[in-house]
RNA sequence: GGUCCCAUCGUCUAGUGGCCUAGGACGUGGCCCUCUCAAGGCUAAAACACGGGUUCGACUCCCGUUGGGACCA
């Protein structure tokens, strides 16, 4: 019986992909793959006042670093003006659509008097039975809605929606300067890319009723509909820039693992028992609309930072090593293609993956690995660079100076003795050490770290703050 | 203003009439671990918007109120 999946995300190059979008794309996308069937991309860029190449790019890049795939596409509707135009005709052909010239003069005034009278203003219908054009007027297209009776949607995730088809009117569907609008065109898409089920954000739920209409002018079977309820700010209001970063591509540059803001997003609004963190695999093959809320969500960046270190936490050393670079050049600890170590890289980012949230904190505590010498924090230095453990330092350095196989297992047996024969703790060398070597007070093991940074920069380092730099 | 949607801890959510003394997660506090910082473990505080029904029994069903949101104008 399975009629194949059919789904598209439509978005309109107006901007970059942004979180909304993103998590709309992510849906159609789970579905798509959990029924086996197919993601389609459709560019919607008919408002061609708004609508740029540059953001048909930018939208394409955010859903290939998201790695959300599709298998037909991208369609752009510029190209598929001679489609929609067909379509009007058929419509007017049938007398399901018809000319109207009433000027946007006429029709405004005509909406200020229902106003001024307490009606609610609403097409009345009056070219509907003209059979003469009027010379020299331009026309636009009429869609013929029907005038009474209900429309009902049965929404897959809000289940019964109910519409009074008085409410509707006879919207037009070709402008008079030949452009299609928008509820037109997103049928006539749908029904040329045989789309089987449309899920969208649900500010599309009042278009609803008079797209159902379009579909069944055309005697073509209506889709199953979805509205994924919206995501909203922290102030309750719809997500939107003044929120902070919105666009997807925004949290690569800030470090993020597109893994952890798929799954960040996914959980907003739908939900699997108990479960947080999920693979892909997972997703597809626990990923159900029945399963999605019905309530707007609120966007909590805290959450998605806490689920990017998870990521960071279980990706492999050398799979961050690899992604890391691009961000050790902007914060100015390399140089743009500068070659490293990637065997010894992955063994400093796997000292440090635990404990950053983002690629960027990432890059940032590979400062003291990489560089030869280290800043040191000045309130650092006054709290653990006092003479007393300056002199420690100098203990130090002589018995690493000692050490020939430089590994974090023998530093450490070696500090250990050193600790023993002064009768001090372990803390009061390990920590101006960390200080000496890295520059500040927080850092991985002290032993992994001496071994990782090495022994020649090590104790010139230690040198330098003996002699005091 | 009209139409539509929504309502469980601060936030994301579980819950589909008795399993609820309302569970998990983020965040917050405490403790443990510890060379620092994390990670990890344990733990604490924290919610069914309100009012009516229906029912032996409502977080769960119905109605209303309030509050939020979206679309159209």
């Amino acid at each position: 019986m399975s009629t194949t999946v059919r789904v598209r995300f439509a978005p309109s190059p107006t901007g970059h992909l942004h979180i909304g979008g993103a998590r709309t794309a992510l849906f159609n996308w789970l579905f798509a793959r959990h029924h086996k069937g197919t993601f389609i991309l459709r560019i919607e860029d008919t408002d061609t006042t708004r609508s740029t190449e540059e953001y048909i790019e930018a939208i394409i890049e955010g859903m290939r670093w998201l790695k959300l795939d599709w298998d037909e596409g991208p369609f752009r509707q510029t190209s598929r003006f001679d489609i929609y135009r067909s379509y009007v005709d058929r419509l007017i052909k049938e007398d399901k659509a018809y000319y109207c010239y009433c000027t946007p003069e006429e029709l405004e005034q005509r909406r200020q008097e229902a106003l001024a009278q307490g009606r609610q203003p609403r097409y009345d219908g009056r070219c509907r039975l003209r059979t003469e054009p009027i010379p020299g007027r331009p026309a636009a297209v009429r869609f013929k809605m029907p005038q009474e009776g209900t429309t009902v949607v049965n929404d897959l995730i809000k289940g019964v929606i109910e519409f009074d088809n008085s409410v509707l009117e006879d919207m037009v569907i070709l402008r008079s300067d030949g452009t299609p609008t928008y509820n037109f065109v997103v049928v006539v898409d749908d029904i040329d890319m045989k789309i089987t089920h449309v899920i969208r954000g649900d500010d599309h739920v009042n278009n609803t009723p008079k797209q159902i209409h379009i579909y069944k002018a055309f005697g073509w079977e209506v889709p199953q509909f979805a509205h994924l309820p919206m995501i909203l700010g922290a102030d309750k209001t719809r997500l939107s820039k003044r929120h902070g970063a919105t666009s997807v591509m925004a949290y690569k540059e800030m470090g993020y693992l597109p893994d952890a803001l798929v799954n960040y997003l996914v959980r907003l609004g739908w939900s699997y028992g108990d479960q947080e963190v999920f693979t892909r695999e997972e997703l597809i093959k626990y990923f159900s609309l029945e399963n999605v809320g019905s309530s707007a969500a609120v966007f909590n960046p805290e959450k998605l930072l806490w689920l990017n270190s998870q990521y960071i936490n279980r990706s492999s050393a050398e799979e961050l090593a690899a992604l890391v670079p691009p961000f050790l050049v902007k914060e100015g600890i390399i140089a743009e293609g500068q070659k490293l170590d990637m065997q010894w890289l992955a063994k400093a980012v796997q000292s440090l993956k635990e404990r950053s949230k983002t690629l960027v904190e990432l890059a940032q505590s590979l400062r003291y690995y990489i560089l030869d010498y280290v800043d040191i924090d000045p309130k650092a230095r006054e709290k653990f660079l006092k003479p007393e453990n300056i002199a420690l330092l100098s203990e130090l350095h002589a018995t690493l100076s000692g050490v020939t196989d430089f590994t974090a297992t023998e530093i450490e047996k070696a500090v250990h003795t050193l600790a023993e024969r002064l009768g001090v703790k372990l803390g009061a060398i390990a920590q101006p050490a960390r200080v000496a070597i890295t520059g500040g007070t927080a850092s991985p093991g002290i032993f992994e770290v001496i071994e990782i940074v090495g022994k020649e920069k090590v104790l010139k380092r230690l040198e330098k703050v003996i002699s005091g730099g």
